[in-house]
DNA sequence: CTGTTAGCGCATTCAT
DNA sequence: ATGAATGCGCTAACAG
């Protein structure tokens, strides 16, 4: 590849004005400039970032680690992340680890060794040794999703907890009063609290509990909904972590010869905009994904540039509560009405 | 950051010998070997690849370089890539272009600069410029998706054609005789091939042609099916480019109060998994994309490490056309078969 | 088995 | 306004 020093012996100059025509064209002759600037289409030369990183000390790329992109949820986070870094000069590292802490780790190591700037990662779990890792290489991270509650770092996340809270409301206010809660796996901090804001709403409103703990796929909503349709006395409404659980439970739902919202309830979190081919659309809680990228992008390279230092900020984001198709009163409702 | 140097100094020995312990442990004694061991873990050390980059003139990278990452074809793929790549140790750099061929070069040249070690393009368009781009960067590149006739690289595609004359002609089979192509773009080769694919089976059959050029989204596929299904003589059955043009047709149908597939089939390119919960399930092609990713990451490591030189190599994988609950026999075949 | 020299591509610093 | 020297972190090639 054509270096800087072709391009400077092509121009008959030293190197160092080829640098300067190419970071600080105004401190070079309008002649000269000129006569570079040739060279450089001539030998349609492209500059090496690995030699100016190893000058700068600074890679201009930021990793971004997600759990599973798979999910659609996931999805929105790359685009997020991608567009917002782009637009601010920064390239994008990316890695998946299939929810598995060690590969998180070693995905992690590997950012680190590839010196980006920063890293946004979306963590499998909330113990604190991911963020403990990557702040003793000192580099800077930003996490996406969950609250850390042992590490001292930015966060960009939103208030599951409250947000099932409001969802069970909902049911409770449209008369429900059998209302199951279908979460993931309970080793993801998200599972947890959305299953708490469950309880919240339930106790409060005097009801019984009922929380099933599976894994934030299809195949778990399916199977977590199977069983508890079958039971004995099933409930009229259901209450679900993860729009994959979503689609599981209403996939079961419809085995089961139970129509949505008739039979049953349905509520979900992230509908996904592909999902709107569903008959019905899911009524569920939105996080504002991309927004959400996008702040985080944002706080990791005010860290990266200095523009911020100091103590760890978190930012908690409003989640919108949408009312569509799967959700009305329970099939009873009237007649207990009377 | 640590440096090699810092390690060596802790260890009392010469950075080379730290370099050894890393790269060729077999070669140092066993004293030296843990004496360096133990200074790498004390001083939590972890390689710099921006030099090494810099001194082997290999980054150990490889970019990918999607339209849209909101298709989940495309997140099969970067998943593929992923995968593969990294059990090969390579990282990926991953860049979408949003379907802009101009953001595309950005995005190659971006890549360039970084010096990854190669390229895996699903590109916008099958002109040559971004290929010829690349090659005269003299990097690596694979081409995923789509033929490129004017250029010689190496390509991973499936025989888009044939594909979609197989769709057509099942429904051609099942008894349908007015049948409507919904392709994408038409500046995009594979919307052009679904479509002759289409032509090639109902000219075979003497039937009337009827296609539709629109884009790759559900928005489209829901307009272009609205229109048709609301002109006179409507078509009982849609052969359709893409799975978001046929979940845009779905809508429409259920928009005009048909049901699929008693009033009308429906066929698709690229099921997705999380369509599994769509009642009816496509018909329709499959590409295996997967295996297409890992082969497109095979063919360009086999290039970044000279096992493979030469012209470019066309790899056609074969589809499957998987019949599922979108199609059936037209509403009156009966009455006409007697 | 271990160390020294040198250079990958670039830009900061200091001269001119 | 331009150039020369130097070093970022690492390792091939050679020396011992």
């Amino acid at each position: 590849m054509t270096t800087i020093r072709d391009v400077a012996r092509h121009a008959h100059v030293a190197p160092m004005t080829v640098s300067r025509v190419l970071n600080s064209p105004e401190s070079v002759s309008d002649e000269t400039r000129t006569r570079v600037e040739a060279a450089i289409t001539e030998l349609s030369y492209i500059p090496n970032m690995v030699g100016q990183a190893l000058r700068h000390k600074l890679t201009g790329a930021i990793g971004l680690v997600v759990s599973d992109i798979t999910n659609p949820f996931a999805i929105q986070q790359v685009t997020g992340v991608s567009r917002a870094a782009r637009e601010r000069g920064f390239t994008v590292i990316f890695a998946q680890t299939e929810s598995d802490p060690e590969e998180e780790m070693r995905q992690l190591r590997s950012m680190i060794e590839r010196r980006v700037d920063g890293i946004i990662l979306s963590p499998v779990r909330n113990t604190p040794d991911s963020v403990d890792f990557v702040a003793a290489a000192r580099r800077n991270i930003v996490v996406l999703g969950y609250p850390m509650p042992n590490n001292d770092v930015d966060v960009v996340r939103c208030d599951s907890r409250a947000a099932s809270r409001q969802a069970t409301e909902h049911l409770i206010r449209l008369g429900h009063r059998r209302i199951a809660m279908l979460s993931g796996d309970p080793l993801i901090v998200t599972a947890r609290e959305r299953a708490e804001g469950y309880e919240d709403a339930i106790r409060g409103a005097g009801l019984q509990p009922d929380v099933r703990y599976g894994a934030f796929t299809v195949a778990s909503g399916l199977e977590m909904a199977s069983a508890i349709l079958d039971a004995g006395t099933r409930p009229t409404a259901l209450v679900t972590a993860s729009n994959f659980i979503a689609l599981g439970a209403a996939q079961a739902a419809r085995q089961a010869g139970l129509s949505i919202p008739a039979d049953l309830s349905v509520t979900t979190f992230d509908n996904s905009s592909t999902d709107v081919v569903l008959d019905p659309f899911f009524t569920g809680v939105i996080q504002p994904v991309f927004q959400m990228s996008e702040a985080a992008t944002m706080l990791l390279i005010d860290r990266i540039q200095h523009r911020h230092v100091g103590p760890g900020r978190d930012m908690v984001m409003p989640t919108t509560f949408e009312i569509h198709g799967s959700t009305a009163p329970p099939p009873n409702v009237l007649q207990r009405a009377q």
